[in-house]
DNA sequence: CTATTTTGCTTCGAATTTGAAGCATGAGGC
DNA sequence: GCCTCATGCTTCAAATTCGAAGCAAAATAG
Protein backbone atom coordinates (compact mmCIF):
# COMPACT_ATOMS: atom_id res chain seq x y z
CA UNK A 1 0.00 0.00 0.00
CA UNK A 2 2.88 2.40 -0.26
CA UNK A 3 1.65 3.78 -3.39
CA UNK A 4 -0.74 2.86 -5.56
CA UNK A 5 -0.38 1.59 -9.30
CA UNK A 6 -1.53 2.74 -12.22
CA UNK A 7 -3.85 0.11 -12.02
CA UNK A 8 -7.21 2.29 -11.87
CA UNK A 9 -7.20 2.99 -15.56
CA UNK A 10 -5.81 -0.18 -17.18
CA UNK A 11 -8.60 -1.63 -19.12
CA UNK A 12 -9.74 -4.86 -17.42
CA UNK A 13 -7.65 -7.80 -18.52
CA UNK A 14 -9.37 -10.58 -20.67
CA UNK A 15 -10.00 -12.72 -17.02
CA UNK A 16 -11.84 -10.53 -15.52
CA UNK A 17 -14.27 -9.05 -18.64
CA UNK A 18 -15.01 -12.65 -18.76
CA UNK A 19 -15.86 -13.00 -15.27
CA UNK A 20 -17.93 -9.92 -15.29
CA UNK A 21 -19.42 -10.81 -18.22
CA UNK A 22 -20.79 -14.45 -16.84
CA UNK A 23 -21.72 -13.30 -13.59
CA UNK A 24 -23.62 -10.09 -15.05
CA UNK A 25 -25.43 -12.99 -17.40
CA UNK A 26 -25.54 -16.18 -14.30
CA UNK A 27 -27.12 -12.44 -11.92
CA UNK A 28 -29.89 -11.71 -14.64
CA UNK A 29 -30.74 -15.11 -15.31
CA UNK A 30 -31.29 -16.68 -12.34
CA UNK A 31 -33.31 -13.04 -11.34
CA UNK A 32 -35.53 -13.86 -14.77
CA UNK A 33 -36.09 -17.73 -13.45
CA UNK A 34 -36.67 -16.94 -10.03
CA UNK A 35 -38.84 -13.93 -10.96
CA UNK A 36 -40.86 -16.60 -13.22
CA UNK A 37 -41.52 -19.06 -10.81
CA UNK A 38 -42.61 -17.39 -7.59
CA UNK A 39 -45.09 -15.40 -10.08
CA UNK A 40 -46.12 -18.94 -11.17
CA UNK A 41 -46.04 -20.60 -7.67
CA UNK A 42 -47.30 -17.68 -4.97
CA UNK A 43 -48.54 -14.57 -7.25
CA UNK A 44 -45.30 -12.93 -5.77
CA UNK A 45 -42.81 -11.06 -7.67
CA UNK A 46 -39.08 -11.34 -6.19
CA UNK A 47 -39.28 -8.40 -4.44
CA UNK A 48 -42.31 -9.58 -2.21
CA UNK A 49 -40.60 -13.12 -2.00
CA UNK A 50 -37.51 -11.37 -0.34
CA UNK A 51 -39.46 -9.08 2.24
CA UNK A 52 -41.43 -11.94 3.30
CA UNK A 53 -38.48 -14.22 3.67
CA UNK A 54 -36.95 -11.30 5.48
CA UNK A 55 -39.71 -11.03 7.81
CA UNK A 56 -39.84 -14.82 8.07
CA UNK A 57 -36.30 -15.12 8.87
CA UNK A 58 -36.10 -11.98 11.60
CA UNK A 59 -38.59 -11.77 14.34
CA UNK A 60 -41.40 -11.60 12.06
CA UNK A 61 -41.68 -7.69 12.22
CA UNK A 62 -38.94 -5.12 11.20
CA UNK A 63 -39.23 -1.14 10.10
CA UNK A 64 -39.75 -0.01 7.00
CA UNK A 65 -35.42 1.13 6.54
CA UNK A 66 -34.60 -2.45 8.06
CA UNK A 67 -36.46 -4.03 4.94
CA UNK A 68 -35.25 -1.36 2.02
CA UNK A 69 -31.95 -2.45 3.58
CA UNK A 70 -31.96 -6.19 3.31
CA UNK A 71 -33.82 -5.64 -0.20
CA UNK A 72 -31.81 -3.84 -2.49
CA UNK A 73 -34.43 -1.27 -3.00
CA UNK A 74 -35.37 2.28 -3.15
CA UNK A 75 -37.72 3.61 -0.26
CA UNK A 76 -40.73 4.60 -2.48
CA UNK A 77 -40.63 1.20 -4.38
CA UNK A 78 -40.98 -0.82 -0.76
CA UNK A 79 -43.69 1.62 0.32
CA UNK A 80 -45.87 0.59 -3.04
CA UNK A 81 -44.67 -2.97 -2.54
CA UNK A 82 -45.74 -3.35 1.38
CA UNK A 83 -49.08 -2.13 0.27
CA UNK A 84 -49.50 -4.50 -1.93
CA UNK A 85 -48.51 -6.92 0.66
CA UNK A 86 -50.58 -5.18 3.05
CA UNK A 87 -53.75 -5.63 0.67
CA UNK A 88 -53.36 -9.43 0.11
CA UNK A 89 -53.32 -9.70 3.97
CA UNK A 90 -49.68 -11.12 4.03
CA UNK A 91 -47.87 -8.60 6.47
CA UNK A 92 -49.63 -5.78 8.56
CA UNK A 93 -48.62 -2.39 9.29
CA UNK A 94 -47.89 -0.37 12.42
CA UNK A 95 -46.79 2.18 14.10
CA UNK A 96 -43.44 1.42 16.61
CA UNK A 97 -43.39 1.36 20.20
CA UNK A 98 -40.09 3.10 19.97
CA UNK A 99 -40.12 5.46 17.59
CA UNK A 100 -43.14 7.13 16.08
CA UNK A 101 -41.79 7.85 13.08
CA UNK A 102 -41.30 4.24 12.19
CA UNK A 103 -43.65 1.99 10.37
CA UNK A 104 -43.35 -1.69 11.97
CA UNK A 105 -44.34 -4.35 9.15
CA UNK A 106 -45.28 -7.09 10.72
CA UNK A 107 -45.81 -10.99 9.03
CA UNK A 108 -48.68 -12.84 9.42
CA UNK A 109 -50.13 -16.33 9.74
CA UNK A 110 -51.04 -16.34 6.39
CA UNK A 111 -47.71 -14.46 5.08
CA UNK A 112 -45.95 -17.48 6.99
CA UNK A 113 -48.02 -19.95 5.27
CA UNK A 114 -47.47 -18.53 1.26
CA UNK A 115 -43.37 -18.33 2.07
CA UNK A 116 -43.36 -22.37 3.43
CA UNK A 117 -45.46 -23.04 0.38
CA UNK A 118 -43.07 -21.46 -1.96
CA UNK A 119 -40.14 -22.09 -0.68
CA UNK A 120 -39.01 -25.73 -1.79
CA UNK A 121 -40.06 -24.69 -5.35
CA UNK A 122 -37.85 -21.76 -5.15
CA UNK A 123 -35.29 -24.03 -3.48
CA UNK A 124 -35.70 -26.33 -6.01
CA UNK A 125 -35.48 -23.68 -9.11
CA UNK A 126 -32.27 -22.21 -7.27
CA UNK A 127 -30.42 -25.98 -6.74
CA UNK A 128 -31.35 -26.58 -10.11
CA UNK A 129 -30.27 -23.65 -12.23
CA UNK A 130 -27.37 -22.59 -10.13
CA UNK A 131 -25.66 -25.50 -8.31
CA UNK A 132 -26.19 -27.97 -10.51
CA UNK A 133 -23.13 -27.33 -12.22
CA UNK A 134 -20.97 -26.84 -9.11
CA UNK A 135 -18.93 -29.35 -6.81
CA UNK A 136 -18.84 -28.94 -3.46
CA UNK A 137 -15.60 -27.04 -3.22
CA UNK A 138 -16.57 -24.59 -5.95
CA UNK A 139 -19.59 -23.77 -3.70
CA UNK A 140 -17.15 -23.23 -0.60
CA UNK A 141 -15.19 -21.07 -3.12
CA UNK A 142 -18.30 -18.73 -4.45
CA UNK A 143 -19.93 -18.37 -1.45
CA UNK A 144 -16.89 -17.01 0.11
CA UNK A 145 -16.00 -14.99 -2.53
CA UNK A 146 -19.30 -13.62 -2.89
CA UNK A 147 -19.64 -12.94 0.82
CA UNK A 148 -16.18 -10.88 0.59
CA UNK A 149 -17.18 -8.59 -2.18
CA UNK A 150 -20.57 -8.37 -0.57
CA UNK A 151 -19.17 -6.68 2.71
CA UNK A 152 -16.16 -5.06 0.41
CA UNK A 153 -19.56 -3.23 -1.42
CA UNK A 154 -21.50 -2.74 1.75
CA UNK A 155 -18.78 -1.25 3.61
CA UNK A 156 -17.82 1.88 1.15
CA UNK A 157 -21.07 3.72 0.24
CA UNK A 158 -20.72 3.82 -3.19
CA UNK A 159 -19.27 6.73 -4.20
CA UNK A 160 -22.06 8.93 -6.57
CA UNK A 161 -19.48 9.68 -9.34
CA UNK A 162 -16.03 11.09 -9.67
CA UNK A 163 -14.16 8.68 -7.13
CA UNK A 164 -11.03 10.20 -7.22
CA UNK A 165 -11.04 14.17 -8.23
CA UNK A 166 -7.40 14.77 -7.70
CA UNK A 167 -6.67 16.00 -11.04
CA UNK A 168 -9.14 18.45 -13.02
CA UNK A 169 -11.49 16.16 -15.07
CA UNK A 170 -11.82 17.15 -19.03
CA UNK A 171 -15.35 17.68 -18.96
CA UNK B 1 -33.36 -42.34 -13.83
CA UNK B 2 -33.66 -45.86 -12.45
CA UNK B 3 -35.26 -44.11 -8.82
CA UNK B 4 -34.15 -39.85 -8.38
CA UNK B 5 -32.97 -39.24 -4.78
CA UNK B 6 -34.91 -37.09 -2.51
CA UNK B 7 -31.84 -34.60 -2.82
CA UNK B 8 -34.50 -32.25 -4.95
CA UNK B 9 -36.98 -31.94 -1.86
CA UNK B 10 -34.10 -31.02 0.66
CA UNK B 11 -33.79 -27.68 2.08
CA UNK B 12 -30.65 -26.31 0.98
CA UNK B 13 -27.64 -26.17 3.51
CA UNK B 14 -26.33 -23.32 5.16
CA UNK B 15 -23.31 -23.29 2.80
CA UNK B 16 -25.56 -22.65 -0.37
CA UNK B 17 -27.98 -20.75 1.34
CA UNK B 18 -24.72 -18.40 1.83
CA UNK B 19 -23.69 -18.26 -1.39
CA UNK B 20 -26.99 -17.98 -2.88
CA UNK B 21 -27.48 -15.09 -0.46
CA UNK B 22 -24.77 -13.49 -1.03
CA UNK B 23 -24.97 -13.70 -5.00
CA UNK B 24 -28.09 -12.60 -5.11
CA UNK B 25 -27.10 -9.49 -3.33
CA UNK B 26 -24.02 -8.91 -4.88
CA UNK B 27 -25.50 -8.68 -8.15
CA UNK B 28 -28.01 -6.46 -7.02
CA UNK B 29 -25.87 -3.71 -5.36
CA UNK B 30 -23.33 -4.19 -8.36
CA UNK B 31 -26.15 -3.66 -10.80
CA UNK B 32 -27.88 -0.54 -8.81
CA UNK B 33 -24.28 1.39 -8.95
CA UNK B 34 -23.43 0.61 -12.40
CA UNK B 35 -26.82 2.08 -12.73
CA UNK B 36 -25.64 5.03 -11.07
CA UNK B 37 -22.57 5.34 -12.59
CA UNK B 38 -23.79 4.99 -16.05
CA UNK B 39 -26.77 7.54 -15.76
CA UNK B 40 -24.44 9.95 -14.47
CA UNK B 41 -21.67 9.84 -16.84
CA UNK B 42 -23.26 8.82 -20.08
CA UNK B 43 -27.50 9.27 -19.71
CA UNK B 44 -27.55 5.70 -20.31
CA UNK B 45 -29.45 3.28 -18.45
CA UNK B 46 -27.50 -0.22 -17.87
CA UNK B 47 -29.80 -2.01 -20.90
CA UNK B 48 -28.80 0.65 -23.15
CA UNK B 49 -25.09 0.54 -22.72
CA UNK B 50 -25.25 -3.40 -23.15
CA UNK B 51 -26.95 -2.86 -26.10
CA UNK B 52 -24.43 -0.42 -27.92
CA UNK B 53 -21.96 -2.68 -26.18
CA UNK B 54 -22.55 -5.88 -27.66
CA UNK B 55 -22.97 -3.63 -31.39
CA UNK B 56 -19.59 -2.29 -30.66
CA UNK B 57 -18.33 -6.06 -29.69
CA UNK B 58 -19.75 -7.85 -32.60
CA UNK B 59 -19.76 -6.29 -36.39
CA UNK B 60 -21.67 -3.17 -35.77
CA UNK B 61 -25.11 -4.71 -36.71
CA UNK B 62 -27.56 -7.05 -34.72
CA UNK B 63 -30.94 -8.25 -35.19
CA UNK B 64 -33.15 -7.50 -32.49
CA UNK B 65 -33.71 -10.70 -31.93
CA UNK B 66 -30.13 -11.39 -31.87
CA UNK B 67 -29.58 -8.26 -29.21
CA UNK B 68 -32.34 -9.70 -26.77
CA UNK B 69 -30.71 -12.65 -26.79
CA UNK B 70 -27.15 -11.25 -25.50
CA UNK B 71 -29.26 -9.22 -22.97
CA UNK B 72 -31.78 -10.63 -20.86
CA UNK B 73 -34.30 -8.38 -21.80
CA UNK B 74 -38.42 -8.55 -23.32
CA UNK B 75 -38.83 -8.22 -27.05
CA UNK B 76 -41.13 -5.44 -26.12
CA UNK B 77 -38.84 -3.69 -23.87
CA UNK B 78 -36.07 -3.92 -26.28
CA UNK B 79 -38.09 -2.10 -28.96
CA UNK B 80 -38.88 0.90 -26.71
CA UNK B 81 -34.73 0.93 -25.80
CA UNK B 82 -33.91 1.06 -28.92
CA UNK B 83 -35.92 3.83 -30.01
CA UNK B 84 -34.28 5.46 -27.32
CA UNK B 85 -31.05 5.10 -28.66
CA UNK B 86 -32.61 5.71 -32.28
CA UNK B 87 -33.75 8.75 -30.78
CA UNK B 88 -30.02 10.08 -29.22
CA UNK B 89 -28.70 9.42 -32.65
CA UNK B 90 -26.27 6.68 -30.98
CA UNK B 91 -27.64 3.88 -33.00
CA UNK B 92 -29.57 3.35 -36.63
CA UNK B 93 -32.47 1.19 -37.87
CA UNK B 94 -32.85 -0.66 -41.07
CA UNK B 95 -33.97 -4.28 -42.37
CA UNK B 96 -32.18 -6.77 -42.65
CA UNK B 97 -31.47 -7.89 -46.63
CA UNK B 98 -31.51 -11.50 -46.04
CA UNK B 99 -35.09 -11.66 -43.72
CA UNK B 100 -37.56 -8.34 -44.50
CA UNK B 101 -39.05 -9.53 -41.39
CA UNK B 102 -35.95 -8.88 -38.92
CA UNK B 103 -35.21 -4.81 -38.19
CA UNK B 104 -30.82 -4.84 -38.25
CA UNK B 105 -30.20 -2.71 -35.82
CA UNK B 106 -26.37 -0.52 -36.33
CA UNK B 107 -24.46 1.14 -33.69
CA UNK B 108 -23.61 4.77 -35.28
CA UNK B 109 -20.08 6.45 -34.82
CA UNK B 110 -21.91 8.58 -32.30
CA UNK B 111 -22.45 5.68 -30.66
CA UNK B 112 -19.04 4.00 -30.93
CA UNK B 113 -17.83 7.04 -29.35
CA UNK B 114 -20.26 7.45 -26.72
CA UNK B 115 -19.14 3.67 -25.44
CA UNK B 116 -15.21 4.56 -25.58
CA UNK B 117 -16.08 8.02 -23.60
CA UNK B 118 -17.72 6.03 -20.73
CA UNK B 119 -16.00 2.30 -20.85
CA UNK B 120 -13.34 3.75 -18.76
CA UNK B 121 -15.36 5.16 -15.94
CA UNK B 122 -17.49 1.66 -16.05
CA UNK B 123 -14.34 -0.53 -15.75
CA UNK B 124 -13.35 1.14 -12.66
CA UNK B 125 -16.37 0.77 -10.82
CA UNK B 126 -16.76 -2.88 -11.93
CA UNK B 127 -12.96 -3.17 -10.63
CA UNK B 128 -13.30 -1.03 -7.29
CA UNK B 129 -16.82 -2.43 -6.55
CA UNK B 130 -16.17 -6.03 -7.59
CA UNK B 131 -12.50 -7.06 -8.22
CA UNK B 132 -10.79 -4.80 -5.24
CA UNK B 133 -11.32 -7.74 -2.39
CA UNK B 134 -10.14 -10.32 -5.09
CA UNK B 135 -6.94 -12.61 -5.59
CA UNK B 136 -5.45 -13.70 -8.61
CA UNK B 137 -6.70 -16.97 -8.03
CA UNK B 138 -9.94 -16.18 -6.71
CA UNK B 139 -10.52 -14.34 -10.07
CA UNK B 140 -9.98 -17.26 -12.17
CA UNK B 141 -12.11 -19.32 -9.56
CA UNK B 142 -15.02 -16.65 -10.33
CA UNK B 143 -14.70 -16.69 -14.09
CA UNK B 144 -14.71 -20.59 -14.11
CA UNK B 145 -17.46 -21.15 -11.75
CA UNK B 146 -19.47 -18.31 -13.54
CA UNK B 147 -18.97 -19.72 -17.06
CA UNK B 148 -20.22 -22.93 -16.43
CA UNK B 149 -23.37 -22.02 -14.64
CA UNK B 150 -24.17 -19.82 -17.17
CA UNK B 151 -23.45 -22.57 -19.76
CA UNK B 152 -25.49 -24.45 -17.81
CA UNK B 153 -28.61 -21.89 -17.56
CA UNK B 154 -28.29 -21.51 -21.06
CA UNK B 155 -28.26 -24.73 -22.06
CA UNK B 156 -31.46 -25.89 -20.91
CA UNK B 157 -34.70 -23.83 -21.54
CA UNK B 158 -36.79 -23.32 -18.43
CA UNK B 159 -39.25 -24.85 -17.97
CA UNK B 160 -42.26 -22.50 -17.37
CA UNK B 161 -43.86 -23.97 -14.18
CA UNK B 162 -44.52 -27.22 -12.75
CA UNK B 163 -41.20 -29.26 -13.45
CA UNK B 164 -42.17 -32.88 -12.05
CA UNK B 165 -45.87 -33.03 -10.91
CA UNK B 166 -46.06 -36.75 -9.87
CA UNK B 167 -48.02 -36.10 -6.94
CA UNK B 168 -51.39 -34.95 -6.86
CA UNK B 169 -50.01 -30.77 -5.00
CA UNK B 170 -52.33 -30.00 -2.16
CA UNK B 171 -53.22 -27.01 -3.88
C1' DC C 1 -37.02 25.19 26.08
C1' DT C 2 -37.10 26.62 21.04
C1' DA C 3 -34.87 26.46 16.47
C1' DT C 4 -32.55 23.70 13.25
C1' DT C 5 -31.25 19.60 11.25
C1' DT C 6 -31.83 14.84 10.59
C1' DT C 7 -34.45 10.72 9.97
C1' DG C 8 -38.40 7.66 8.39
C1' DC C 9 -41.84 7.17 5.53
C1' DT C 10 -45.31 8.37 1.93
C1' DT C 11 -47.14 10.76 -2.15
C1' DC C 12 -46.45 12.31 -6.69
C1' DG C 13 -45.32 12.37 -11.66
C1' DA C 14 -42.54 10.58 -15.21
C1' DA C 15 -40.13 6.81 -17.19
C1' DT C 16 -39.64 2.00 -17.81
C1' DT C 17 -41.07 -2.87 -18.05
C1' DT C 18 -43.83 -6.60 -19.19
C1' DG C 19 -47.07 -10.00 -21.40
C1' DA C 20 -50.74 -10.22 -24.59
C1' DA C 21 -52.48 -9.04 -28.84
C1' DG C 22 -51.68 -7.51 -33.57
C1' DC C 23 -49.34 -7.45 -38.10
C1' DA C 24 -46.49 -8.82 -41.69
C1' DT C 25 -43.16 -11.98 -43.72
C1' DG C 26 -41.16 -16.66 -44.26
C1' DA C 27 -41.53 -21.78 -44.36
C1' DG C 28 -43.95 -26.17 -45.08
C1' DG C 29 -47.58 -29.16 -46.49
C1' DC C 30 -50.76 -30.30 -50.07
C1' DG D 1 -50.02 -21.86 -56.27
C1' DC D 2 -52.93 -21.67 -51.58
C1' DC D 3 -53.45 -22.66 -46.59
C1' DT D 4 -51.54 -23.09 -42.11
C1' DC D 5 -48.17 -22.47 -38.88
C1' DA D 6 -43.92 -20.29 -37.16
C1' DT D 7 -41.07 -16.20 -36.62
C1' DG D 8 -39.72 -11.15 -35.90
C1' DC D 9 -41.07 -7.17 -34.41
C1' DT D 10 -44.22 -3.48 -32.70
C1' DT D 11 -48.22 -1.54 -30.27
C1' DC D 12 -50.99 -1.44 -26.28
C1' DA D 13 -52.66 -1.20 -21.47
C1' DA D 14 -51.43 -2.10 -16.92
C1' DA D 15 -48.08 -2.60 -13.35
C1' DT D 16 -43.82 -1.30 -11.38
C1' DT D 17 -39.87 1.61 -10.75
C1' DC D 18 -37.36 5.63 -9.30
C1' DG D 19 -36.14 10.33 -7.52
C1' DA D 20 -37.86 14.56 -5.85
C1' DA D 21 -40.83 16.79 -2.90
C1' DG D 22 -43.63 16.75 1.23
C1' DC D 23 -44.72 15.75 6.07
C1' DA D 24 -44.22 14.43 10.79
C1' DA D 25 -41.36 12.92 14.64
C1' DA D 26 -36.84 12.89 16.87
C1' DA D 27 -32.26 14.39 17.79
C1' DT D 28 -29.13 18.20 18.32
C1' DA D 29 -27.69 22.88 19.26
C1' DG D 30 -27.91 27.08 21.58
Amino acid sequence: MSDSPPDDDRPLDPRQLSAYFALSEVGSLLQHEVERHLRAEGGLSTVQFQLLASLDASDGRLTMTQLADGVVYSRSGLTYQVGLLEKAGLVTRGPSPDDERSTLVSITDEGRALVERILPGHIRVVRGRLFEPLSDEDLDRLGDIMTRVRDHMRARPPRSAAPRRRRGPAD
